[in-house]
DNA sequence: GTTCACGATAGTGTATACAATTTTGTCTTT
DNA sequence: AAAGACAAAATTGTATACACTATCGTGAAC
């Protein structure tokens, strides 16, 4: 069973929604993706089943699929999950750490700070979470990898709307004390540092901001 | 959108593979799939794609889709995410628990015992991974408990088929013993008491075992 | 002027048809 | 008899057709 027509949809979909250029609530009909990407129906409703799994759509029963918007409580349920987690992933990061994935981590900062400085708003989002995700990676588990870019992906919308230039800076300050601590094998610290760190991405987004949305229902609330 | 239809079929097919009827490696036709649903092939691909996301089977481009046969690496690094997440989430746990909480548990564990000595196989393994996402759901985590219940479902498989009838008990009786510290508030025991509680799953888990499959490559492998 | 009813339109849900690929069986060749 | 080539059958991948539901606009009744 082929894939790859559906995939690359949905990874065009995907970037879509996370660059914000498909709007929380906006409506996806079928069609007008079908003619769009030049295929039929059949696929472009795969992808959006796909999607829809990824939380990154809604489906409503014969009404159609429209871009998700997270909730408060979902988003604040996301971050308490990602600090369990990822507390534990710096402890077991900590059981089996070499200089290279320190190397290998740092490199990753680089590359954030670049896209920081660069005003790349898109790099910058998507670097600032793959962090996290190459940490899971360096530690072979591919589970936790997975995992984790599904709950990044799943805030990319909320954190992109609402995350300031300056808090993504303090963003990637803080993945530089996160390795710092992880090269001094200093195992409460590291702990803590990532702790602190999810809470304030967290706490950077302002949920009560008003947040432009083409979802009707959602607007009037 | 509808799908309660393709549910429907995913839910039978899960329990189908849940259970046993349909071994590792075997091959699912989608007309075969089709004719016995009494639907067309349109609503069994939905459902394919959907349990290809929940990695119960597995989708090979222009061959079809096969029951999965989770690896041992995969099997091995599933437990170590289970036992990342629920270490903290007993902490988190702990910090909110009330009588209440606990009686919602013991009362979960009476079930199992239940289904383990009526030799309820399927309802014991059932049961035995919902205690773990009924604490999820009692912290009102709902995040936490949907990722927790597809990890479990996703060993499903190698759980049926592998943890002996005394694994079980053994299984109801860490759960209880986890309660009791819960009861107790001691966080340190019972983190401690989750931990060696799945290490001790994962162990039973005899992986060099033969395992009947339908997957020819994997038989001679 | 407002509300309800109803028909037209658009969009989703499912089935079927067709194209492309893989698998299988047979026949030929050595 | 074994190996390879080729044709036939079966299966998957995609597109299209049809059925059903929701939405929107118009008009009639009050």
């Amino acid at each position: 069973m082929d894939n790859s027509t559906t995939s690359s949809i949905v990874e065009a979909l995907t970037r879509a929604i996370v660059e914000h250029r498909l709007l929380p609530g906006a409506k996806l009909a079928e069609q007008k993706l079908a003619s769009h990407f030049g295929v039929s129906r059949t696929l472009i409703r795969q992808a959006l089943f796909q999607l829809s799994q990824n939380k990154l759509i809604r489906m409503e029963p014969a009404r159609g699929a429209f871009v998700a918007a997270p909730s408060v409580t979902e988003a604040q349920q996301v971050f308490t999950v990602r600090r369990m987690i990822e507390a534990e992933m710096v402890r077991a990061f900590l059981k089996e750490v070499t200089p290279a994935k320190i190397k290998a981590l740092r490199a990753h900062i680089q590359q954030e700070r670049q896209a920081v400085s660069q005003g790349d708003v898109t790099g910058r989002t998507e670097l600032l979470g793959d962090f996290h995700v190459r940490m899971a990676e360096l530690m072979g588990n591919q589970v936790l990898a997975e995992i984790l870019r599904e709950l990044i992906s799943r805030c990319a919308l909320i954190t992109l709307m609402y995350q300031s230039r300056h808090a993504a800076a303090h963003s990637s300050d803080e993945h530089e004390a996160i390795v710092a601590a992880l090269a001094a094998k200093d195992e409460s610290l590291a702990v803590q540092l990532m702790h602190d760190h999810l809470a304030h991405v967290e706490a950077s987004l302002t949920f009560d901001r008003k947040m432009p949305t083409h979802d009707i229902s959602l607007a009037l609330a």
